[in-house]
DNA sequence: TAGATTTTTAACCACCCGGTTAAATTTTTT
DNA sequence: AAAAAATTTAACCGGGTGGTTAAAAATCTA
């Protein structure tokens, strides 16, 4: 009983989240969830009574793996450039595992963001930790003086940005080309690390 | 006949766009453009036979807008450093007056990228000219060598993202104040030229 | 004024979608 | 074996949606 129901629950959230993904909540279907699940409609609507509950419990899943724990990384008792890389290095990881969430995310956050705002109030998530490591940072003389709001919107803007436009870069200027546009995301970290590194160091 | 037809046309087209913009394909009703329009479904599908074509014209004009033809700017004969500020200053002020693009685009991109393919090829957009420019940029000393696509996008997207993710931006950061959010979005021109240029700039 | 065009009204249709129901069947648990 | 739970089947419902229709009314053109 528990292995049946805990391996059904299993597969449907799997599916959910494959079409919710890559469709929205407008465009989903219960229909093809159920079918991606390889179960019926009824047994979908026995599990989960909505298409509302089912997608909140798949938006909840995507937003806990999108906005991640870093805080052990930023809070590190090491220099600002090895934080800062480490992060990218974190954050890469998860974007190329899972390359669809930025589009689904945004997508759903200009529909309706309330879903988010709760996760956040819930899981309590606050950038002012974040923010005034950077301030200490910059008061310790690692990095040059700036609005750390915007540094840190820079540096996720990188990140984040070609996986949601990834269709037109792939279209673009890759030609279609999978292999060359793995090729290119792959060495982005590095490429991100260097050009906010040269951008902040203090000359000397 | 010429003043009441264009007349009408226009408010469609008007309210298509704010509500297509809006609320997507998937989420936009025939109705709610007809509302919107100040008309009735019936007229409505007299001027656009399908909510599809509609989307369609729609979805043409905004692209039209959001990939503009700075061909000129980049081709420009100053140095490169003035004409990215020119071009970052021309972008953002796209960005401003029409905010929700970034989010529209991205949706509909990932519905189904197929007609923003139809588009670029139709315009004939072609990323190749901006790379060589870059290139040659580098070639004359003006700025540190580097694979110009991740230049290019890493421009395009410090740019582009905060506004695609603006929902998140003003809960987290700005806790629902407009003015200091439209603040910092207009300070951003600035410290992105300053970003990129020190971090491209050669030191000497 | 007469004819052509635009707009309204209001009902209608076929389809799809989320969700429900009830009974039968299968599987699991005890 | 008996009880409980999970799953299937298949039909159904109400509401919404894109789209159509036809006739009347209003507006514009010549």
């Amino acid at each position: 009983m528990e292995q049946k129901k805990d391996n059904t629950e299993e597969k449907i959230l799997n599916a959910a989240r494959e079409v919710f993904v890559h469709k929205g909540m407008d465009g989903a279907r219960m229909q093809e969830i159920a079918n991606e699940a390889g179960i019926n409609k009824a047994l979908l609507h026995y599990y989960f009574r909505s298409k509302e509950k089912l997608f909140d419990a798949i938006f909840s899943k995507v937003i806990e793996f999108a906005f991640p724990g870093f805080a052990n990384i930023i809070s590190e008792e090491t220099d600002f450039v090895t934080r800062l890389g480490k992060f990218i290095d974190a954050y890469f990881e998860m974007l190329l595992t899972h390359p669809f969430l930025p589009g689904f995310i945004i997508k759903e956050l200009n529909r309706d963001p309330s879903g988010l705002f709760k996760l956040i109030a819930k899981y309590g998530f606050n950038p002012d930790f974040v923010l005034k490591e950077i301030e200490q940072a910059m008061d310790r003389g690692e990095i040059k003086r700036m609005d750390p709001r915007h540094l840190v919107i820079n540096v996720i803007s990188m990140c984040v940005f070609p996986f949601a436009v990834r269709p037109i870069l792939n279209y673009l200027i890759f030609k279609d080309d999978q292999m060359a546009m793995s090729a290119f995301l792959g060495e982005r970290p590095e490429v991100i690390k260097k050009f906010v590194i040269d951008s902040v160091a203090i000359k000397q």
